[in-house]
DNA sequence: ATCCAGGACGCTG
DNA sequence: CAGCGTCATGGA
């Protein structure tokens, strides 16, 4: 049965794939597919909005893509920066989503020093070889491997799937969330408090926590800094700071409650060369 | 062959 | 605290 689940602004290839926010979403036609916990799930973008096939709830799922912020009043708040302004426009349809804190940890673990189709492609092969299997009109389909998937499938599963030194790093995170690490309770937590605690997980650094504050764990705020973002923030914000670190600080206090948001426009903007840095 | 990719980590000043 | 080499892997 397919279903309207919405008709805000919404660009699913732009989201789904191409902004590297997640990294699991597989076009089919003119679909895009993904397998969660309750199964398949299939959107596709008609004349009529967004439309949905498959195993989910309308309300869960319009919070994973967002759809219920209104990005019109973000664009706003920040319309008074040219770069932030022009960004926007250049993207309208592109949403900050709310993913499983779990997906976006190990996604961004994987993501250390390495490009976006790689990450992709090991983020499939940890699906294939870990994941539960579905299957949607015979095509195959994974779900995200479990916490205690990953925590018990030994390092040399890990390595034959090309994940290189960052075997151990998820293998031991994986036994972290096992054994109590409070995940989900990131969300609530202040910013300062659910960052201090994510950088204590083997392969999380700055701005890894910051990918998953921003895109698992609904901290706006959260402002990750990566070679691109550090560039822009120097070219179009003439933020000069010495450490990553120091400029996310400054990032931060410069754009505030939304900035994460923000940060996903420019993000997009410098990495394509949409605007010349 | 060298560099780069949504960096993290451990060691040295 | 800041700076630097190292860590797999594959494409440019």
């Amino acid at each position: 049965m397919i279903t309207l689940i919405g008709t805000e602004p919404l660009d699913l290839r732009l989201t789904l794939v191409d902004s590297a926010q997640c990294f699991r979403w597989t076009q089919i036609g003119d679909c895009f597919a993904a397998a969660f916990e309750g199964g398949p799930v299939l959107l596709r973008q008609s004349g009529r909005g967004i439309e949905a096939e498959g195993a989910f709830e309308v309300d869960a799922l319009r919070r994973y893509l967002d759809l219920d912020r209104d990005y019109g009043a973000v664009a706003l708040e920040y319309a008074h920066i040219p770069a932030a302004r022009r960004a926007v426009e250049l993207f309208p349809g592109l949403r900050v989503m709310n993913q499983p804190p779990w997906e976006a940890l190990v996604c961004f673990i994987l993501s250390a020093n390495n490009n976006v189709s790689r990450i992709r492609g090991l983020t499939d092969a940890l699906c294939r070889r870990l994941g539960r299997r579905w299957e949607w009109e015979g095509a195959a389909l994974y779900g995200f491997p479990s916490p205690e998937a990953l925590a018990a499938c030994g390092e040399p599963v890990l390595r034959a799937l090309k994940v290189g030194y960052r075997a151990p790093f998820l293998i031991e995170t994986a036994r972290r969330v096992v054994e109590g690490f409070p995940l989900d309770a990131l969300r609530d937590m202040p910013y300062d408090e659910a960052h201090r605690l994510l950088v204590t997980l083997p392969g999380v650094g700055d701005k890894v926590a910051d990918c998953v504050l921003l895109f698992g764990c609904g901290h706006t705020s959260a402002f990750p800094v990566d070679v691109w973002v550090a560039r822009l923030l120097r070219e179009w914000l003439g933020v000069a700071c010495t450490t990553r670190a120091a400029m996310a600080r400054q990032a931060r206090a410069l754009l505030g409650e939304n900035a994460g948001l923000m940060q996903q426009f420019l993000f997009h903007a410098a990495r394509t060369g949409a605007i010349e840095l």
